[in-house]
DNA sequence: CAGTACCA
DNA sequence: CTGG
């Protein structure tokens, strides 16, 4: 499996699914988003919305609102718990994340074509051992990444559909986020748009 | 215990 | 970029 390092413990596997696993994929999440409906976050004490539509699958989902970031057992909408990660997250998190417990969490983040994703670190969780795998699904996003402290230098790579990309060891906590999409730039998703999900260890193994 | 994935 |  080809892979290139983008910093140290920042890896970068392009074309990691290919298109029909991508389509298994994109099927599989439909049917997530069905049993727990996509909703808007916003930010915590302003209430500000995110552009980004999120729902997530797993025993925990990463959440935000007025009181702040957490992660919960249940759809904050519909009270349910999440519906089951995918098979094939499980599979990708096996072969690229090197941690031997499975992950807690499966964020799914849905970026209309003008959607965006300041620059933020993950570090919502207690096992910072645990990288954090990356897939994407759909058109093209610039994704930007700098270091530890907010203020250090960045650089962008643009990730497709099907790349994943590994927070892991020295990356675990550096900044990131999303630019922009490439409008058109895949025909996966017919309204265009793109799919992230996001699979971390929230707790420390038992 | 505080902490802004937002915006100005 | 920093602060709210």
């Amino acid at each position: 499996m080809p892979s290139l390092p983008l910093a140290p413990g920042l890896t970068y596997y392009p074309d990691y699914l290919d298109r029909p696993a991508q389509e298994r994929l994109l099927a599989a999440l439909r049917e997530i988003t069905r049993q727990a409906p996509l909703f808007t976050p916003c930010m915590p004490r302003t209430g500000q919305p995110f552009s980004v539509r999120m729902t997530n699958g797993g025993r925990l989902g990463w959440v935000s609102d007025v009181n702040g970031y957490r992660y919960q057992p249940t759809h904050p909408e519909t009270g349910r718990p999440w519906p089951a990660m995918p098979e094939q997250v499980l599979r990708a998190w096996e072969a690229l994340s090197d941690y031997p417990h499975p992950p807690d969490a499966c964020l799914i983040n849905f970026y209309e074509p003008a959607a965006r994703m300041g620059m933020h670190q993950d570090r919502d969780e207690e096992e910072f051992d645990a990288p954090v795998v990356s897939l994407s699904l759909g058109d093209t996003a610039v994704f930007r990444y700098g270091g530890l402290e907010r203020r250090d230098p960045t650089r962008s790579v643009r990730l497709r559909s099907g790349d994943a990309i590994v927070f892991g060891g020295p990356a675990r906590l550096i900044y990131h986020g999303i630019d922009r999409l490439v409008p058109g730039s895949s025909d996966l998703l017919p309204q265009g748009g793109r799919l992230n999900l996001t699979l971390r260890k929230v707790g420390k193994p038992l």
